[in-house]
DNA sequence: AATGAATGAGAGTTCATTCAT
DNA sequence: TATGAATGAACTCTCATTCAT
């Protein structure tokens, strides 16, 4: 009754204590997946005893669902920003370049999403079914919309958005791959390059 | 040690058994991951008890590495049958459609694949390392001979190597969300159709 | 971690339940050996759960070795004590002595020992090697010393040292074998009397 | 029925092979205990499967207790020796030599003993009873006549008896700690001459 | 708001022993 | 005689969660 997640208005302490909680807890469920996570690397990591968490969270899966809902949000902002009255190469490129510097800026959020996608979504069906399908569905519409204007190369939308995500999560997600491969180099810069070619000459109309 | 590991000779039961066990652990591994993954799990999908999978393996690790050795081979194969002296732009693409078959075909081997690399592969750097790097630096130095001889738009060949990678894998490794995004049509010949497009548009020279 | 074995200043209920469970750790091993002893016994024993055990101490080795390292301290003690100064054979008789009465009051301890030692102190060398070398070596040059000045017969000092040790542990390692041969007599009183002797008439300068 | 342990005539090979596993058992059992001794050790150090040990003996026990019984014959030999009519110093050193000598070529079985006894004698009490009690008994009556007809300073016997057990054993189940304390030097020599002139000092008669 | 203490449920692993041949 | 295959029971240890303060 009195516990944190309950109160009507959260102190400044809780606050600030529930994001350490999910800060460190991304930290460790992005690198270990959820069952290879424990309570006890969070509490060590977010400075907190292992039955504070417990009185801010419900429990371990109430910590990944929190950080998975918030994480959808901000996953599908760029998405959302694509400008059906904009160029629609330029809207489609930004949005390329957006994801990429995502992948750069918030890897763990990538892995996080991958890990939980690779094991089945088993937590955020729900959310792809509703949230994601829409937009999705829109987005391909406009897509299309431009396409049948003649605006932009014809492709399969879905596939397009598909190869977007694929190529620009793939250097968040299988960075230690790409790390021994790319030794030295200045991987987000080239990969920026590569798919701004790729996505241009794939989608320009000649 | 009396163990079925360390015989000279394996009997049939043992071959079979051990494939038996590696093909449970597949399942297994590639839905939860290593740590999601129990024995028991393995043992009850393999049809065994769970003391007589450690009379074949050593350990709950033992059978990961031996899988992740396995699929090293089979993962690199296509890479490899890459043709020099071929046609560059339908060499690449057939080794797209290889990729994406394969996808298809073995989705469980990518996903064991993507859960190693997006936790840092701390069971697989040592092969990244050797047998990967090198084959990939080869290829690179085959593509860029392509380029330089004006066969093949120029691009980097290491993200375009990537880019095949992360737009193949995909339809395996976020299967789930594809289908959620899919309901219904015909995934894999669209996706067929839309990587032929986009690689051949990307590389063809005009 | 948050376990109480990392905690900086040990509570009451630490103290009291780390002493319960080394007490009972202490009857277990003597009794059956490392190997022999199984943690549910100590549990039982020391009247907790066997994850509470685990809650105190990292593992059944670190019980065992924490018991060790506390043993050889005690162990070393009375040898320690030996004076220099004082009369050659009311010197040893007085160490003799103290040995024979630890035996009595300390038997699980000297059985631990004894126990350790048999099977080659594969976690006590480094204690022997260093704390009971030197003290050993220190301890035959004050008897060489007294030797050479005709206050005591002559002997090599270390297997003097060695029949102290054997004799007096005699009593508690091989108990059950000493009880079946004198049942119902007293046991201490005769041998500490017999010892008296032993080594009164082996050292004395006639 | 048909098996080793209950055939009339057992033919060269189970005799062989019994050997081989009492052997390879004493190896094992001396060092590690009962407890912390494995059929698997014992097979592999015998040349033997791990069912085959378990054609010649019912089960680890057996093993034990075989080894138990055929040591307490060799055991109590020596004390058997001693001749009543022989001189009694000359006949208790050369008791205490023949112990000695056996502690250095037989270390496996006084470890074997020791590790029994320490566990409070739970498979031996009954040899420990009958044979070993009626023996000591009968050997302390003659060395009471020693001492009655002033042939040998007063003592008591039983304790003598422990004494030479305990001081000659000694070398062989504190052997790990013997050896770190006397590097290099020839242990059983001194011990020998340690020993004579311990037992000559006490029991002469001036 | 916080934590030291405790635990039930299970995880991976070992091992003496049995089965089947 | 001998062994590859299999297992039940037990063991050490982990971990999310709860209790008590």
């Amino acid at each position: 009754m009195t516990q944190a997640r309950t109160a009507k208005k959260p102190t400044r302490i809780q606050l600030r204590n529930r994001k350490r909680i999910l800060d460190a807890a991304l930290d460790v469920f992005s690198q270990h997946g959820f069952r290879g996570a424990t309570l006890d690397q969070i509490a060590t990591q977010a400075g907190l005893s292992k039955p504070n968490i417990l009185y801010y969270f419900e429990g371990k899966e109430d910590i990944h669902v929190t950080l998975l809902n918030q994480l959808m949000d901000a996953w599908l902002a760029p998405l959302r920003e694509i400008d059906p009255k904009g160029d629609p190469l330029r809207e489609i490129l930004r949005y390329v370049h957006r994801k990429l510097d995502m992948s750069r800026e918030f890897p763990r959020e990538s892995r996080l999403f991958a890990n939980e996608v690779l094991q089945g979504a088993p937590r955020m069906r729900p959310h792809l079914e509703t949230g994601l399908k829409e937009l999705v569905d829109d987005t391909a519409a406009v897509i299309d919309g431009w396409i049948a204007q003649g605006r932009l190369a014809p492709v399969d939308p879905r596939h397009l958005i598909f190869s977007i995500w694929a190529t620009t999560q793939h250097y968040a997600d299988f960075d230690a791959q790409v790390q021994v491969l790319m030794e030295g180099r200045d991987v987000h810069r080239d990969a920026a390059e590569f798919l701004e070619t790729l996505y241009t000459r794939m989608l320009s109309v000649r």
